[in-house]
DNA sequence: AGCACGCCGACT
DNA sequence: GTCGGCGTGCTC
């Protein structure tokens, strides 16, 4: 059996959140003691509505941080209109004056129940105004934000900003189309190449909540099983919820899903669509009248009526992030809605990540991946050239193209088009020696060099000081090694060196989606490769240097990531298909793409966070801020038994809104135990705000920049 | 977060 | 004598 039914166990998302505690502790706020009143008081004796006449409301942009819910009274001629979900307008922060409310600004917020009473000691200021009679902040939907604004010590109202998009009157006006009945089930298609692939949709035809770690094989065909398994759910009566990292790949999907079961059925959620569009389409969810959703990250909040899968493609994917308060991450949202909405799980990509491999290791999921000689047959052929190939290779150095690289790329030109995967421009790796490798350091202070420009001087990460007469403190060598210049010359001396052949960037700017199947030479960023009809004859992978050269805890993983990316749009070995990357073959992420074995990564990667208990292994958050802020908040915060502080130390404050002399403050817990950290934090900071807080403060769970 | 009320220094 | 400093408390 392909389902984990067997029940949450250890680990993050059978954690028995205390997210029932941060609910008490909120709704205690609310409930401020005195009993309930037959009537509410009401300022101006306009008549109330007669059944309910109080409304709770989520105040939009008023004490965010305090995270509390406000009554107003129901005037009489909105009590039709004013339902739990819509969007009101009220008037917030006004003061008494001689028995009059003067002031207070006119905020925008949503109704989340409708009462008989009220359990505020005075009198309520009526709703402003019903802004919309859609329900968009639906009870379940309330519930999703409201879990993950406690997972990730945050503010309802932040959540809520995240989830629902914002109103556009012409698309609430028209009406959305009439549901389709269900579609016949789909054939697996390509999940027969997977053991367990045809299980797990049939325990998603059942209607059971198969969880399923997927390491999809190289090469085209994960955006039609994607849309297989949403198909399946569909066919079986329950909604489905797919999300991609960027809008070419979410596309893809779309395409396939568009294929499987013609239009109507699902929506596209991505940003492409123009906001009117994309609130149309959200609507049409909404209202259940669309019961699958393919997206990138904010579809993760889609209000899918009878969620039956939830689908998430290349988890490791940085844009999975959102960079909004509270940062909530598409995996956790999803794994929260699949625990909470009892759906199935469907984490898939061609790597995999710790968290995914942990998922597996708690029991929690089972993996899905295909047979040993299956992978073979689909893999490219993988070739490193590592240092020593390079020193060896004398014509390599003069012409800075290893001979190895040369003689793939022209005979694979005779076959199709040829990958050339460099590293990002703008990202200034360290400089190092060339002979050694030891990272250049600055003379004065240590700090390390960088070449903002190319063909620039070298000067210092801290100081700035420029390095031009740098030599190497330890083999006393003078040239400097930069990985990014070095690959991007690669790519220019490729393209003369087959000047016949038609070179195509793809990068930053200008994306490519695809690419014909005749020999070009293809050059790209990572994330940005163009997807080749047919598959590409062979790719070279220039940045290896760059990716791993990183002081980060996933610098492995995402090396690999973005390796084994690129190599799955290379055809399979048996057709030819070579992979050539510049990186030190004795290096674990390197073997990993050699061998073509991600999942044997990334358990030993989790291994390895396991005894350094490294998230996820432990649950971290951090508190960034002046040391003053930092001191007040520790007094403050009450951490559950068992939490480490790990600092403050001095912290450089990413943007440049933070300042100088910043402190980071870390706590870890044991896993099962980040709910009760985020109750704890929360709390704080809410205390924190009820005093007077002028010093800013970063609150952050599960901080990416650790190691 | 805003915003006003509230008790202590240098100005017409 | 008054204008105004920002400390503290409230917002349905």
């Amino acid at each position: 059996m392909v389902s984990g039914e067997k029940g949450e166990q250890a680990g993050r998302p059978g954690e028995q959140a205390p997210g029932g505690e941060q609910l008490a502790l909120i709704r205690e706020t609310v409930r401020k003691a005195k009993e309930p009143r037959a009537k509410p008081r009401t300022w101006r004796g306009a008549a109330l509505a007669e059944g309910l006449p109080v409304a709770r409301v989520l105040v939009d942009k008023g004490l965010v941080h305090l995270d509390q819910f406000f009554d107003y009274a129901v005037p009489a001629a909105m009590d039709e209109d004013a339902r739990p979900g819509v969007r009101i307008r009220v008037r917030f922060g006004a003061r008494v004056v001689k028995g009059r409310r003067e002031g207070g600004t006119l905020h925008d917020g949503f109704i989340v129940e409708r009462r008989a009473d009220s359990d505020f000691a005075g009198p309520l200021a009526p709703l402003a105004q019903v802004l919309s009679t859609e329900p968009v902040l639906t009870p379940a939907l309330l519930r999703l934000c409201r879990q993950v604004a406690d997972r990730y010590a945050g503010a309802l109202a932040d959540v809520v900003q995240l989830a629902v998009p914002p109103r556009m009157a012409r698309a609430e006006r028209e009406p959305s189309p009439d549901p389709l009945p269900d579609p016949a089930p789909p054939a697996p298609g390509p999940w027969t190449r997977y053991p367990t692939g045809p299980a797990f949709l049939q325990a998603l035809a059942r209607g059971d909540t198969p969880r399923a770690v997927w390491l999809a094989l190289p090469g085209p065909h994960w955006p039609l099983e994607l849309a297989t398994a949403a198909a399946t759910a569909l066919a079986a009566g329950r909604g489905a919820l797919v999300v991609l990292p960027d809008g070419r790949s979410a596309a893809r999907v779309d395409a396939a899903l568009t294929a499987l079961l013609g239009a109507g059925r699902h929506v596209l959620l991505t940003a492409d669509a123009g906001p009117e569009e994309r609130y149309r389409r959200w609507l049409a969810v909404s209202r259940g009248a669309v019961k699958a959703v393919v997206g990138t990250r904010a579809a993760m909040f889609a209000p899918v009526a009878d969620l039956g899968l939830v689908a998430l493609w290349d988890d490791g994917d940085s844009s999975h992030a959102e960079p909004h308060a509270p940062q909530p991450h598409a995996r956790e949202v999803l794994l929260l809605r699949a625990r909470e909405e009892r759906t199935a799980l469907l984490l898939g990509g061609i790597t995999g990540t710790v968290e995914g491999a942990q998922l597996v290791d708690s029991g929690w999921a089972l993996p899905l991946a295909a047979a040993r000689e299956e992978v073979r047959a689909a893999a490219p052929l993988v070739r490193t050239v590592g240092d020593a190939d390079q020193a060896r290779d004398e014509a390599a150095r003069a012409a800075r193209l290893p001979s190895l690289a040369w003689r793939v790329t022209r005979d694979a030109l005779a076959h199709g088009p040829v990958l050339v995967q460099v590293p990002r421009r703008g990202y200034v790796p360290r400089l190092a020696c060339d002979r050694c490798r030891e990272p250049a350091r600055c003379a004065a202070c240590s700090g390390p060099l960088e070449v903002r420009e190319e063909g620039g001087t070298p000067s210092c990460g801290w100081c700035g000081r420029p390095a031009a007469d740098w030599h190497c403190q330890e083999c006393g060598g003078f040239r400097l090694r930069a990985s990014i210049v070095g690959a991007r010359r690669t790519a220019e001396e490729l393209g003369r060196a087959f000047p016949k052949v038609p070179v195509r960037t793809s990068g930053r700017d200008t994306v490519l989606a695809t690419v014909g199947a005749a020999p070009a030479l293809v050059i790209a960023t990572p994330g940005a490769e163009p997807v080749a009809d047919g598959g590409y004859a062979a790719a070279l992978l220039l940045d290896g240097w760059a990716l791993l050269g990183r002081p980060d805890l996933r610098a492995g993983e995402e090396a690999l990531r973005r390796w084994a990316l690129a190599a799955s749009l290379v055809r399979p070995a048996g057709q030819g298909g070579t992979v050539v990357v510049l990186a030190e073959p004795t290096l674990r992420p390197v073997q990993a793409l050699v061998r073509w074995d991600p999942a044997g990564h990334a358990v030993r990667e989790l291994a390895e966070r396991a005894e350094l208990r490294f998230p996820p292994v432990a649950r971290m958050a951090s508190v960034t801020g002046p040391p003053a802020a930092l001191a007040e908040f520790a007094e403050l915060v009450r951490l559950p038994e068992g939490t480490e502080v790990l600092g403050p130390v001095p912290y450089r404050v990413p943007r440049a809104q933070g300042g100088e002399g910043w402190e980071r403050l870390l706590y870890r817990v044991p896993p099962g135990q980040g709910g009760a950290l985020a109750a704890a934090l929360k709390a704080a900071r809410v205390a924190r705000a009820a005093r007077a807080a002028q010093l800013p403060l970063l609150l952050r769970m599960d901080p990416p920049d650790i190691g």
